[in-house]
DNA sequence: GACTTTACTGACGCGGTGTCAGCGAATCAA
DNA sequence: TTGATTCGCTGACACCGCGTCAGTAAAGTC
């Protein structure tokens, strides 16, 4: 008996888990990322603000928790955003779309990721949730990956010397280019950039970099 | 007599205000933009806390200095380099390397950028302290779009619609590798990424894109 | 020399985080 | 069944950092 009622308990504690999950990501999205309370997202979950220290160290430990799921769900739409095309280089321009689109539907999910992008993590120990919330980002890095090799086999992409560079700076331009689309917009508006303008282009010039080479005899060097 | 004074004191207070933030940049640096506290930097000053709030409403109007001064200094740096370079194409790769060795030498200004870069102003109101910084950021793209056109001109960069537009996927580019490289840094070693390597990667993937077009007959669409 | 204006401070309230002793209910041992 | 024990959970507390305000002393004004 011991067994299974540990057991049934281990399920249940896992759920209360997820429960607070829930309850943060409400709170979350109702006050922003930065000014929330844990006094919130306890009565948010119905349960004691110790209670949320009983199942996270502190708050960023919760709010990790938060981006590994902005991050899964966001390889979820990389996948079939990806599998959707069929080329290799249109599979990156797909790429770059589902998270742009990702940002401004989830733009909760969104602010997650971009805290922890902009967060420079005090220690790499394997098993901390920062080594989590990294290796799920790494594990996306790599589907980018295939579909450049994937373009690169079919012709629509360049040969490339290390895929996997390319794809962390993908990832870097598009995250800084949202970013920039997302904080600045208002303000660029008003200087005759439209944000939707500023997000294409940032796909159109980077795909140009990709786009394999021709004559490149007079490209300065 | 009184204008004397009065001009005199004006100046006293100048010289405090600066040299808050003299004090506000040693504390930032030793204990990260984050973790500082207004106690701490009133102590660097000399003064007690409540003077700091004087001349700054709140910490995040201390910290908005600090960006502009971040700001001011990397365009000062951008200037140079832009004008160290013959060729616009050259002028933006070094532009381009400017931002990352400044970056570098400057991690407290670099941290304060990117903090404000990350951060959706809630107003745009003129004077606000937020429109400051904005103001001398555009005033940076500004200088960019000019080694743009400089480049349209003597044919190292191609013809390009909206200079400011590039100008500023430029800019989102190049921040967002910097802070990649940063914050994901030590991980990115692990995987095999050199961080110096993936900086210059984010530059050269770039400029492919702003070489002048020679035969695009097969580009992918 | 009386007054006002100005620079500055000490002490306070408030809001938020993280901690801890302890309580009641479920589980176990007999 | 009942006493002991584990377990989930909470209320209350200490602490910290921000922003405020009444108040002081010095400088300036008349």
């Amino acid at each position: 008996m011991a067994n299974l009622s540990r057991q049934r308990r281990d399920e249940e504690k896992e759920q209360r888990r997820e429960a607070i999950i829930d309850a943060a990501e409400v709170v979350f999205a109702a006050h922003g990322f930065e000014h929330c309370k844990m006094e919130d997202v306890a009565r948010q979950a119905r349960v004691s603000r110790a209670l949320v220290y009983l199942y996270f160290g502190n708050k960023s430990e919760l709010q990790l928790a938060v981006c590994v799921r902005a991050l899964l769900s966001f390889r979820e739409r990389h996948a079939t955003a990806a599998a959707a095309a069929d080329r290799g280089y249109d599979k990156i321009i797909a790429i770059g779309r589902a998270y742009m689109r990702f940002a401004n539907e989830q733009p909760l999910y969104f602010a997650a990721l971009s805290r922890f992008e902009a967060h420079r993590p005090e220690t790499l120990a394997l098993g901390s949730s920062e080594r989590a919330v990294l290796d799920v980002g790494y594990n996306i890095h790599e589907l980018t990956v295939g579909a450049l090799q994937h373009g690169m086999r079919d012709g629509s992409i360049r040969q490339l010397d290390d895929p996997l560079l390319v794809a962390i700076t993908l990832w870097s331009y598009t995250h800084g280019a949202i970013q920039v689309a997302q904080t600045k917009g208002p303000f660029l508006e008003e200087a005759g950039i439209a944000t939707g303008a500023l997000l294409d282009h940032a796909i159109e010039l980077a795909m140009r970099g990709l786009a394999p080479d021709t004559d490149q005899s007079d490209r300065p060097t």
